[in-house]
DNA sequence: CGCTGCCTTGATCTTCTTCAAAACGTGTGG
DNA sequence: CCACACGTTTTGAAGAAGATCAAGGCAGCG
């Protein structure tokens, strides 16, 4: 019997769906493409994002919607995925504070392509495609910002079409696994902790694999030391044993 | 027995390699981040680039290589890749006259992420990052345009991992058939020829698939009267059908 | 012609999915 | 506080999709 504990993932507290107005600032003024701006833009620039609370699993949209708003995630974790027909979800992306999300017709989208999700509770900050165009126009470095944010997505975008063409489950899901760790890790005796209450469900649509195969390849991992693991809560053991599989 | 005819792909001529000045501009003007500037304009970013002439199968550069300059195809087509451990490709973009392709330090990527190859003999326009940038911050609206094609490619590269996700091998080769159509087809007769040869292994690497699994379905497309094809060429014969197995 | 690359087809094997069932954890209501 | 119920996780066995291994066939070219 491994020793497994109960999760200790920090659970969310209730009043993450609000968003207070220090927060609104801290997290406008960090976001990548605001950064650098004046104290006073900012402060305009908040007036034009309205806040919105969201529970666990809520739909912020869905794929098919018109594309009328950005989000800006303030606290929690939001997922973008994609339903196939036959039912089955792939998650394309696991966004966290500071990220932002949505499509626009400014950037070449009239409609959502993918459904967005809350994975936690959360709040989320939007602003209208018009209002967001008008600060692209008054601070033209923004697009420059942004430009750089979406050719890094592009970019993991890429990398991910690499490893689902090339490498099997067990890579990818060490390839992921890492990933969660180095955005949502959390030092924790000697382990890390993956901040964040992830199921094998969620771990198969990420990795474009089944449950069961999951399963079966994480009690592997656990056999084989690289990992501890329990009911939706994930720790990595032995970072550079991950790394060796992921990489194949 | 199939009636397949001998290719009847057009072959590029030999002066490919060579981009005539008016050429250059004409590209240029068409760019769709340098459209609605000024001629004057165009002439200056004009005296920006360089011209490279490029055989058949040579590479632009290579995965890890510095990433200081921006290409743009002028004529012929050029391949975005990643080679695997295993020895085999993996094809990330397909790449026609007008598009642009290179990573820069302002794009937020030191080394190229993968390898640029010719796929058939043309000629390259090349800038550097430096004067790139100059050219970002003398037009403005250029990094709007060329951040609404960076949202188009990452649209499309999540499409790509949406297929390779939950799609067999048969609906993702429909998908890139149809998808080459679009880009590249010729009404010839009745069917849709795509004007570029293109082997089965080529279609493996953009599919994520092996060249004995592609064949196997292009020979079964052909029975189907879907597709006709022979050595290094494919033509579409039925829309339609191919769209079906396409969402599947 | 006969070589050299593609392309095709068959047989076998591996990986992963699917189907099925049991074990476990967590929160709930008695 | 215990026991039950429900969702999650685990494991097994069978099946399917695709990879790998192997061998011919066909087109174009010197």
């Amino acid at each position: 019997m491994t020793d497994r504990r109960k999760s200790p993932v920090e659970e969310e507290n209730i009043d993450a769906l609000v968003c207070t107005i220090d927060l609104r600032l801290e997290i406008l003024g960090r976001l990548p493409f605001f950064k650098g701006l004046p104290a006073e833009a900012i402060s305009a620039i908040n007036a034009l994002f309205d806040s919105q609370g969201v529970e666990a699993g809520e739909y912020i949209y869905l794929a098919g919607d018109a594309a009328t708003r950005l989000y800006v995630v303030a606290h929690g974790k939001v997922k973008l995925l994609r339903h196939t027909l036959t039912g089955q979800d792939v998650v394309l992306s696991l966004l966290i504070q500071g990220d932002f999300f949505g499509n626009l017709p400014v950037l070449g989208e009239t409609a959502h392509p993918d459904t967005a999700q809350a994975h936690t509770a959360g709040c989320i900050l939007t602003i209208t495609g018009e209002d967001f165009q008008k600060i692209l126009e008054r601070y033209p470095q923004v697009s420059l910002a942004l430009l750089e944010i979406v050719s890094t997505r592009l970019r993991e975008a890429r990398e991910a079409i690499h490893q689902l063409s090339a490498s099997p489950v067990e890579s990818r899901l060490a390839a992921t696994l890492l990933k969660l760790a180095d955005r949502l890790g959390e030092e924790q005796n000697g382990r890390v902790l993956i901040q964040l209450p992830l199921s094998r469900q969620d771990l198969a649509d990420m990795t474009g694999a089944t449950v069961e195969t999951v399963s079966r390849i994480m009690s592997q991992f656990r056999r084989e030391k690289l990992i501890d693991s329990g009911r939706r809560w994930i720790a990595i053991v032995d970072r550079a044993g991950l790394a060796q599989i992921a990489e194949m």
